[in-house]
DNA sequence: TTGAAAGCGCTAACAT
DNA sequence: ATGTTAGCGCTTTCAA
């Protein structure tokens, strides 16, 4: 029922190998049996099974793709980068969800490895020494997206998270905040935000500015978890006047637990996130936010990945993208360096 | 260098059937023997190769999604549920992006089915002659997810966008409104949108309003694409007074459009969307909006198609999925019926 | 340029 | 309860 390559060979007056051959876009095969071959293949609507063709070959053209949530906006899109890359050099991507559980990576990471993937894209906030282990390990080639394996053994592509959150700081510094909060997701979760956090309070030393733990709050990485934040940190007796949120839903969460008691932003306080979604825009301010290269991390590991595929040499195993920061409304311009 | 299923019958000294059993979890081996081959499979660190099990048993354990583009939330929660039920069933996924064009969605097909997935649950917008046909010729069942296919020879899952549609604009109606406007993406390109469109004709002719084709606009599914059709709308010479808006998006781009000119909503013009994405709470007013059960639509597909791969008995195979309308603030309650 | 044949690693009768 | 064996549909030497 199902037409195999041996059906096509029979019915062409050629031998398997020869079909093979053309369906492979080999070149020693001559033009007119090429022709042949291939009314043939239109003729009887053969389909090559890639199955077969993987058992036979030992590559599947495709590769996994473990993120902790494809509901969430940024691993989304981080995805989008990934497909859109993958399908440029021809494979497909198994998709799974890990929900950031150690858990599931780790039997995610045995069952594609079982269905012989030929390499893996891995989105994990929080690279366990167990997770970094059985990576480690695999038969193929992992790299890593958006992620930190500090002791830098898997290839990786990020943007420097210390530097850009940094700056961030350094922009509400600079508009004369003393007490600036720091709003993140859980912190024991997220490894970016551990360098967010040390960039938060270096900048605040650097500027001879107190570390108050009572600025530093994680709640869930969430818009509610921003409203949340704002009403506990405007509980305390000496509130923020200016708000670094770890993510757009977070900022857009503080802004409007602000405007919903009576508070402007940019004039009363000002708040800077860390994602540049296209939220960013659908809000009143608009947000200034760091702007997180999700698309490209996405796109520029898998394009990595191709090339450990390819056996091509890598200069460096540990990409780092730029970044840069999109100012609008939500943090004022300063007046004297706009002059 | 691989171990394979043969070297772990030779060391435990069995046949490949028997480890293939204990591998499998058939009943009939011996427990001593299971024993024994499970002490193996470990010490050899054996990884069952899913490539050669497809193409013995003809089965791969992995559906493939066909979706117009993860980045764009709508088919990421469709996604997360199909994802999760697929889980549940042991299924992996080969998620696809088909930009919403025929070529891809075709092409698509033809790679899916050439890697022998079990099953497709696709997400098309547009179901066109040629696409239904191929997919009517799929050797594996096919089922469209929140995607109509008129003849409804195909499975499928959705709800009543006609229906649904039609309450929205009657509320809209309900509260006094005589110019009523329609924004939604590219009538041509989203069959869903002629459903739509229908029924708001039909709501605005039992009410014995007139339909105006210039209340009709379709610009591109976004927030823009929301203010362009604001701004369009406010140049006529009879401006509408209440907006239906085909997504979060939209109704946000009207809204802010609007707000940016000083106009207060649902104090001046009332708006009402069709989607209740996390969006519809982000925005101030909250928006009124038809829920679309997207995470239920994609898991309800996948569990759908479930019944095809185990041979269940399918009762119907056009699921329509209940809806309703959640109400926020930027369609006032009419007082009269709350009293 | 083409063909023959030996696998790839597993499942699934069929025997025993 | 366990073993034998014949494929599954293809790629890949190796020969010719």
């Amino acid at each position: 029922m199902t037409v195999t390559i041996y059906d096509v060979a029979r019915e062409a007056n050629v031998s398997m190998a020869t079909v093979s051959r053309v369906v492979n876009g080999s070149q020693n095969v001559k033009p007119s049996t090429r022709k042949k071959v291939l009314e043939v293949i239109e003729r009887l609507e053969y389909r090559p099974n890639a199955v077969a063709r993987g058992l036979a070959s030992k590559k599947t053209t495709t590769v996994g793709v473990i993120i902790p949530d494809i509901s969430n906006n940024i691993y989304a899109e981080a995805a989008r980068g990934i497909e859109d890359i993958a399908t440029m050099y021809r494979y497909n991507i198994i998709l799974a969800n890990s929900d950031q559980k150690e858990e599931k990576e780790l039997s995610l990471l045995d069952t594609m490895l079982g269905k012989q993937v030929d390499g893996i894209v891995m989105m994990s906030d929080a690279v366990t020494p167990k997770l970094l282990q059985t990576m480690e390990n695999s038969p193929v080639p992992i790299v890593l997206a958006g992620s930190i394996d500090e002791s830098k053994k898997l290839p990786s592509v990020n943007i420097d998270y210390f530097q850009a959150t940094y700056e961030a700081i350094k922009m509400l510094i600079d508009n004369g905040h003393k007490r600036i909060a720091f709003i993140s997701g859980p912190l024991s979760y997220t490894i970016n935000a551990k360098y967010k956090l040390e960039a938060y309070k270096k900048a605040l030393q650097d500027a001879g500015l107190e570390v108050d733990e009572a600025l530093i709050v994680a709640e869930d990485d969430s818009y509610d978890g921003g409203m949340e934040a704002w009403k506990e940190l405007n509980e305390i007796e000496n509130p923020p006047t200016a708000y670094f949120a770890g993510s757009d839903e977070l900022a857009i969460g503080i802004i409007h637990a602000a405007q919903d008691h009576g508070i402007k932003v940019p004039e009363d306080i000002e708040v800077i996130s860390f994602e540049n979604s296209k939220l960013a825009r659908m809000v009143r301010p608009q947000l200034t936010s760091v702007v997180l290269p999700l698309y490209e991390i996405g796109a520029v590991s898998m394009r990595l990945l191709t090339k450990f595929l390819n056996k091509e040499e890598v200069k460096d195993q540990n990409v780092i993208l730029p970044y840069r920061i999109e100012k609008r409304d939500s943090v004022k311009v300063k007046s004297m360096k706009n002059k």
